[in-house]
DNA sequence: TTGTAAGCGTTATCAC
DNA sequence: GTGATAACGCTTACAA
């Protein structure tokens, strides 16, 4: 048993020929070997667990997409749990992939998700945990997050260099992380440009096209309208372009537009939208690679690590003021 | 130690109060479960593997999310793995998803799958084999799929009743069964219609936007050009439809348009772009049924299954000859 | 109703 | 370099 073990796991001591013999037979009888008895005897599976708030759009599938392929490079398989936006699926997501033994948790939060006690079982276990994109504050966590500030001031500053001077945001919900950065980068921004900062520019809505529409009419109602919009999403940017069209107000020369996720549509859209990408599947790369290293520096006093990814701006007819 | 198991699985024989201290210890001592070890012993797991070519655009990530949530409410984690369009990949997938010791597998093939050997030994291991969308052929399967041919035959229906009389095709790899069905609906509708099948009208290419638009301007330059277009995916008509804008060829009213897969972008384009809808959700979901009902039937006769799915023409503006 | 003991397929330890 | 033995955490005959 020993020596059938060790020619097929590559180990030292064993003959060469025995372990031929032992290949060959395996092959014969198609052996198939057992992961699951492997990880229990050794402790330690080869499963990677990736809990998201939703496999729609073009971030997550693409954030998992490139899981996957850095995963399956590493030798481990990948349980996807989806929390649907809701903390107590959230936690039962978490008991599931504890159960089934994985060797590490990449979690992107769900919108509901304001305690984070359900985490605690599992460094207490001493399991790698990995944020991505959604994460916890504080700096004892690991995580590999886009510069969202960086992205709502790369996009607010190129709306400002394009004469835009009354610049409005949707913001999302802030207590995540990534709606808070954007809006403070679009903060930022104004206020390298000596422009004040004006709540009634700020509408904070969900990132659908529906509450894009709901927004810059409200928006447009103001006694002094802006002539940009920077959204934290690209959906609810859609739905400005789809009410102004519908108002005959020109994109960009009236306003003009930007916004965030770089969506497929950002390009299809006339005009087509200006919008910060995500690098998604980077991101997703990088947080299994955070993964590995953690698993390398297992019991060492590693600590804990934010991975920032740069994100980039594409910048497309919405914002270009040519005529203005 | 057996009272502990059978108190922890709502076993029979048991007294209520001997479960009711089992259960309180259990929560006291943040007991948890070894999923891994159950399934070892009872030669079970709970985990479904899943092989999808890729996970992009609309329709795999949305599969999934259905798989993913139809497996979860039947207590199942999914395991994702992509074969990226690749036969050795996919072999690779379908070796680690049985080492995994899953419960079953759903697959739907790559594009370069010709020889269907590796998956005899999942069902010669009576592993429970559920193809969805791209399948094999033949009754010796358990299968889901969209009603392809009919989804065609609707759409192609659609553009004569607007009163097209040359209707061109564009057609994805035809060894792959829902490309050739697509296309058999949309002869069915010509013949029905008494148009001759005409192959010069019939462009063979992948369904991406660059092809299309190499399509549009190939069936272009024909001495007797089409007035419509019945693609077999969404970003292959898409392609055709800028190709004619920047022509200044009127959509519909020049060439009407009809594609495949109720691409988000569809609802976006001007015009918008008719398109049969897949029903991925529902797809996901029926494929986790079925193998939820070979699950059940394990051992007993239960013979092959194939599950056709109704797909759903959504008519939008691309094909409305209103002024024709 | 409860307890005992065997075994699922591996691998780590130790002796040869 | 090879082989016997135990153990990982759980379930299930079977005995009590």
């Amino acid at each position: 048993m020993t020596t059938i073990s060790r020619a097929l796991s590559d180990h030292h001591s064993i003959g060469p020929a025995t372990k031929q013999k032992v290949l060959k037979l395996a092959k014969k009888l198609n052996y198939q070997p057992n992961h699951l008895a492997a990880a229990l005897r050794k402790g330690k599976s080869k499963l990677l667990g990736v809990v998201v708030p939703y496999i729609e759009g073009r971030f997550f599938p693409s954030v998992v997409h490139g899981i996957e392929s850095a995963a399956s490079k590493a030798g481990y398989s990948v349980i996807i749990c989806q929390s649907n936006e809701d903390v107590a699926h959230e936690r039962k997501n978490i008991e599931t992939l504890l159960s089934a033994q994985v060797a590490g948790i990449l979690v992107s939060l769900s919108r509901t998700t304001l305690d984070f006690k359900h985490f605690d079982k599992v460094r207490k276990r001493g399991i790698p945990l990995v944020f991505f994109d959604r994460t916890m504050e504080g700096d004892n966590v690991n995580a590999v997050v886009l510069n969202d500030r960086d992205g709502g001031f790369q996009s607010t500053k190129h709306l400002l260099q394009q004469g835009c001077t009354r610049i409005a945001h949707f913001a999302g919900l802030q207590h995540l992380n990534i709606y808070k950065n954007r809006r403070q980068g679009y903060l930022d921004a104004l206020q390298l440009y000596g422009l004040p900062h004006d709540e009634e520019l700020i509408v904070y809505c969900d990132m659908t096209l529906e509450e894009g529409m709901a927004g810059m009419r409200r928006l447009l109602e103001l006694p002094n309208p802006p002539d940009a919009v920077f959204s934290a999403g690209d959906s609810s940017l859609l739905g400005a372009l789809q009410l102004l069209k519908q108002r005959n107000i020109r994109v960009p020369q009236d306003v003009a537009l930007a916004g965030f996720s770089n969506e497929g549509f950002t390009a299809i859209t006339e005009p087509m939208l200006t919008s910060v990408d995500q690098r998604c599947e980077e991101m997703g790369q990088a947080a299994v690679r955070l993964f590995l290293e953690l698993v390398e520096a297992k019991g060492s006093t590693f600590s804990h690590r934010q991975v920032v990814l740069q994100p980039e701006l594409f910048i497309r007819d919405s914002s270009l003021h040519q005529n203005k």
